[in-house]
DNA sequence: GATGAATGAGCTTTCATTCAT
DNA sequence: TATGAATGAAAGCTCATTCAT
């Protein structure tokens, strides 16, 4: 549910009353316990689908700049990253807030997420890696892999410091240096070959 | 008050009751009063003194670092500041978590903070770049600046999803770019000359 | 609501709890907040209820005593405020009070009150002294009410300070005042015409 | 005490504070406990005061008016009432709330005190008026004085309700009564003697 | 499905009061 | 005399939750 994400990343878990959220939807708030039991279970759910989105809209990504350039799907995975966010800074906001979440539950949920995130992350591009460059080493995937992370990170928190031209000063910064890295590893490849 | 952080961090703004807070510190929730006009003041001035602590450590860090080598001074200062997190985990759950605080005063107190923060980096890194480099354009300064920048953002967002091995992976590969960065520098630098 | 008026007039608006007010309702405190906003909006509604019952029984003894000899009439006025405020107590005590409320609002609303009373009170003792003294003038009108005025209020005074008999010579003494009045008015008119 | 008076005539006995009385006489509240025990003492002694002063002006009005004629002493009596309330508004206002005081030990005191004031009323008025009309019978003295009653009550009440012109008319209406009382007065002697 | 009415629990805050200094 | 610091008690109020309708 939007409103709940919405109020939460205003508010915090104590912050977004069942009153405000009820506000938002446009019906009263004994009416939300005709859809889930308690204020947790509804937390639960609206977080649970918000990771899901997450989860769907890089998978989409990901595979929608199959075909490009490899260094093009790397960048694409970031601009896409970067776009999901800024149409949704509600969820966002909720996203970074989850990592401190109060409900116990929810942690553990995240735990999971993540763990799965990273795994697909890592198969996508193993997979990847190695159709364009076969006799690549599992340390080099590894290392390019890591390397991503650390830039998608770095801008990830950036969008909450930063905005209009400085903020995209920073993705086309991160898209330099993964290009510089393809560029390298195209280097790389070609002596040995 | 490491109280009114820690309990914030915990459970957000709203979560973090005055009890709590008070029993943490040992005293009764009505004593908070007699040095506090309401939890908003209280929460405001903890709030400035993290900032401030964050300033100041990273000044510390930065100042005590003078006198090594340029990329060593860059690596340093992404070490320290791991460090600082690293030993005040409450503090940076704390200092995440005021990106989206629900009170305005401090929204804009962390703008200011912010703004401060980035002109003492600005001009401090400015100064050593042309110490360093005498010809050096405002142009490449501002590139190094912002390429430093994103790689700090990516190793503190990677603070609060990887522990262990994971997270040090990350900071190697960001001082591993930062060094990237600075043998390139001096290459140009070295053809030019 | 009765039972805010009562705590009120006991108590004051700071010593009235609404707890207290709650148990005399037989409803629990939080109950309250479902139909007021805050105490002080329950305060607002219950005076103004207590004044509009005011203003209404005054018109409405008005209106019964219509139709009997002028004097009786005004004798009448000065009866049915007593016995209105001999029955509630309560809220003679509470409209006592009002007139040093702490709540601005009240005092305006208050305020509001007495010149819509007062206007009521010249237009209907001014249209019944004309019916009755044609060629009455407007200065005499206006003496005759000031006159009534001061009587009424010395007799609501005196509600506060004597009982029994004390208080009852207290409104003889008052209906001898305008029986004399009246009876010098009608010699007066009588000499005239 | 006057900053105990007025804060109780502004807010009442719950909202008159002990900080904010302290704060009117520019002392901390834990300080009034050097002279008091508590609240409710604090409270009697300044109510106490205030009546002991509310006597002595009465008094001090009465004996200064002696050897004026007689008329001149009652008028000068109602005048100096209202001089009086109108020089100290806030003992005024106090006074009229301490007849619903919620301390039980003020409301006793201040039976004792109205009943004392009036024993001196009814004493001094009955010498007074026996030594102007030495044949003047108990029942017409009784009368007079509570003629006297009714119209100082009316001109004590008042004071809350009308300011200005307005409340001049009405003062000058109850002296004018009283001119009347005492012209009749004069003329039913006369006949007699 | 939806909500008006009610409430227990708990929150922030105030207040009278205490006591060592 | 005066007060800084502390606190138990209670105030006004909010909130998640319930339940009959």
């Amino acid at each position: 549910m939007g409103a709940t994400l919405r109020q939460y990343s205003l508010h915090g878990y104590h912050g977004a009353t069942m009153k405000n959220i009820a506000n938002e939807v446009g019906i009263k708030p004994a009416s939300i316990y005709y859809f889930y039991d308690n204020k947790e279970e509804l937390f639960i759910s609206a977080f649970q689908q918000l990771l899901d989105n997450h989860q769907q809209e890089m998978e989409r990504i990901f595979s929608e700049s199959q075909g490009e350039e490899i260094a093009r799907i790397f960048i694409s995975m970031i601009r896409g990253l970067v776009n999901h966010h800024k149409i949704n800074t509600g969820e966002t906001v909720a996203y970074i807030s989850l990592v401190n979440s109060p409900i116990p539950e929810i942690k553990t949920y995240l735990q999971e997420h993540l763990v799965n995130f990273n795994n697909w992350m890592y198969q996508s591009f193993e997979e990847l890696l190695k159709d364009n460059y076969p006799s690549i080493t599992t340390t080099a995937i590894n290392a390019i892999i890591q390397q991503y992370v650390l830039l998608a990170n770095g801008v990830f928190w950036s969008i909450n410091l930063y905005e209009g031209e400085a903020f995209e000063q920073q993705v086309k910064i991160a898209e330099h240096f993964i290009q510089n890295l393809f560029n390298e590893l195209n280097n790389t490849c070609k002596v040995l070959s």
